[in-house]
DNA sequence: GTCTATACGGCGATAGAC
DNA sequence: GTCTATCGCCGTATAGAC
């Protein structure tokens, strides 16, 4: 890891067009569908329309690959909140955050939470030989955090409690509608869990 | 898949000794922690203290062991669930799950659930191939008809919804446990879920 | 900077001696 | 039934031409 996009970037040189960005995004798409062990670096670059060989101009490693789409996930994430803080109010902001996860529905069934499984999966690895989890660890303290924020603005004390408790719920409900195939399980649970909010907002 | 424990046995000979089994608790044991993808047939001779080449005499295929280790925990599970119907009350019975899970935190913070981990990983895979994904469903919804049963018990008429959401609720805790690397996620929203099940019991 | 050809290692699976 | 030796494939990574 260290400082994530920027490492292994090739300088000096004109980067011109932004091959090494469609081979991050490619990756983390990839990875989301087939899983990091099951992908090889051949899968990845007839995603992004790359030959195989200049992969390894962008990233040396399968690693490298695998950190950036990491980074992927952290940029995607930081485009959602900028999004989600546009509106006024910080309940309707997370069920807008609810809404949109609901919407993805379909593709959680089939492949999961595209981020939690990735991070479930780089947690099978021996400690220490790569910080990678971590990396994905790092992302997930900061979806945590910018839930948690709402929650304080909320006028929760209970902040980081409920936060926590939040993702957790939807990290289940990735797992389930994803093992029983079932899109509707993100629908009711999505639901409910949009119900538990009301619950909590001082009326 | 096919008939589950049966598929593959070799039979008009002596078994003897419970290689196969042992073989098939080991693989469900190496795959939580490692993954199937990163686990190697050798990884599990070993750990089952069987030389390499006779492991094909049990198993013709690595996804056979796979398909084995879903039938460990699909016995796994109905040994607990057998336990927790020793206990009178319903309500205890998923109070007594919650506080096993609780105590598994440890082994949870490093390695994940271990069935739903191995489901997830699963799901990765194309469909039809093979059914290994199916048959990790089934056991997801083994628990969850086994929890949907106790809530009935209650007097539930929204049972099926509330087993959903509480088997949901243990996977979330489960991963974040496991991305956070922290025990204490698992024990502060177990007593969250248990407090849950507080609410919903008639008085 | 781009791409092809290939080296290298590892793993699933098989053959066949005992 | 048990175990060793080994085959063959595939995937990562490299060398080096263009």
């Amino acid at each position: 890891m260290t400082d994530s996009k920027l490492a292994g970037k090739p300088d000096g040189a004109k980067p011109k067009s932004g091959k090494r960005e469609r081979l991050a995004s490619a990756a983390a798409q990839v990875f989301h569908q087939q899983g990091v062990e099951r992908t090889t670096l051949s899968d990845i670059a007839a995603a992004a329309d790359v030959p195989l060989g200049n992969v390894y101009y962008y990233f040396k490693t399968k690693d490298q690959l695998v950190e950036a789409a990491i980074g992927s996930h952290q940029e995607s994430l930081r485009v959602v909140t900028d999004q989600l803080d546009q509106l006024p109010a910080p309940l309707d902001r997370l069920k807008a955050l609810i809404g949109g996860w609901i919407e993805q529905r379909e593709t959680a069934a089939r492949y999961g939470c595209p981020f939690g499984t990735l991070a479930t999966e780089l947690d099978k690895r021996e400690d220490g030989l790569d910080g990678l989890d971590r990396a994905a660890a790092a992302v997930m303290r900061a979806l945590i955090a910018w839930v948690e924020e709402q929650f304080t603005q909320l006028g929760r004390a209970d902040a980081p409690e409920l936060a926590v408790s939040f993702v957790t719920a939807y990290q289940g409900m990735a797992v389930l509608t994803n093992v029983l195939r079932d899109p509707e399980v993100m629908t009711s649970q999505g639901r409910r869990l949009a119900d538990w909010l009301d619950t909590l907002a001082p009326a």
